[in-house]
DNA sequence: ATAGCTATTCTAACGTTGTTAGATCCCGAG
DNA sequence: CTCGGGATCTAACAACGTTAGAATAGCTAT
């Protein structure tokens, strides 16, 4: 019985393997170039082996968003550490994201594509959301500020994010574009979120 | 030659029914269902005379993603002209935007996919450019404001929104709660935009 | 009215996709 | 050495987008 563990890593390598594969096939050629059939033979295997470690191909493509938004999550969160003011323990995470849309732009269409369910693409960016709640609310709290609704504010800001990144892959904005962008709509709200905490503007 | 015009008539009116009847299969089954073949048969050919029509399928799609965006654009504007107030003026084409996209869900994603070519897709939605820059202009001029960047403001609050409207579509958000989000963000920014016009915010 | 041309439509097929069934092969256990 | 079970392959299916070529329709001109 001592092989069972050794098979278990051996699958569990393979299995990796064409996530990896995968994910360097989606991106140096686009999501058209990512078939079932490819991934198999860049891993010198037949098609259906994929199948053994995949229940089909939506499995797959989910597993390479999961790995997007791990891979996301770092960047924010190294670069929330190399901050040094409290509205860049903000602004730089912000940054960070639309750098990852950037440089992975095939991967980050596809966490956010329909084609992939939505509750499994809302569950891969969990730990993201807890990241941004965690790094909101310690920035009211160094402004002695309270929000009235702060997961309110991580949504607002959350979508924000998210359109003005996605407006960086026309390539009439660009993605150095869109990061300025997204630095002047963050700005816009945490000024709002410090003089109106309560979420309660006035209108005119 | 008196028939040539009415062919013609006769070949926009085939075309017509195709871009009817993909609209309605899009929005009825879902992108899966959308297929030459399906489109063919609900309007009673069979799946080359699409091709007499469009080019390819990409071409079938694009015509759908611009009869969205006119539908988007007479939406907003309609919105726009039964507003009363200032910000209301804003704010209502915001709510329609995102009311668009709760209702035609599919259509919305397709507006947004990256599988239909971005520099057509931008094209397309040139229209609601032009008419956003307006909205916002109009609304600093009521206001006594001169916004020293009128479409970097124009391409903040589109990015706003269409992240937003995107986050309606998580079954766990909701359009409901989206329609909340924008008119929050929007409103957020029209603070903004009132006491820093200049576009440059104060750091902390 | 009829013969012929042209545009329109259909049938049939090709290559590719995701996916599954069954044969085959290999490797470890008794 | 044999045998059994998991791993892998071959072959195939249905459905897709797309194209070529046959058939058919409808208009025009005699």
């Amino acid at each position: 019985m001592s092989t069972g563990t050794r098979r278990e890593r051996e699958r569990a390598t393979v299995r990796e393997s064409m996530v990896a594969v995968a994910l360097a096939l989606l991106e140096r050629e686009g999501a058209a170039a990512l078939t079932v059939r490819r991934v198999a033979g860049e891993v010198e295997y037949t098609a259906p082996v994929v199948y053994q470690h995949f229940a089909n191909k939506q499995a797959l493509l989910l597993a390479l968003v999961e790995v997007g938004y791990e891979r996301l999550r770092e960047r924010m969160a190294a670069a929330a550490r190399t901050a040094t003011t409290t509205d860049d323990r903000l602004l730089a995470p912000t940054g960070a994201y639309v750098r990852f849309a950037g440089d992975n732009p095939h991967l980050y269409a596809l966490m956010n594509n329909t084609a992939v369910d939505p509750h499994d693409r809302f569950r891969a960016a969990a730990p993201i959301t807890r990241l941004v709640v965690d790094l909101m609310t310690g920035w009211a709290a160094e402004h002695g500020v309270v929000l009235a609704s702060p997961v309110e504010a991580c949504e607002v800001a959350w979508g924000t994010l998210y359109g003005i990144a996605s407006l960086g892959q026309l390539d009439t904005i660009g993605f150095d574009r869109a990061a300025h962008l997204a630095d002047r709509a963050l700005r816009a709200l945490m000024l709002t979120w410090r003089t109106h905490p309560d979420g309660d503007y006035p209108a005119a």
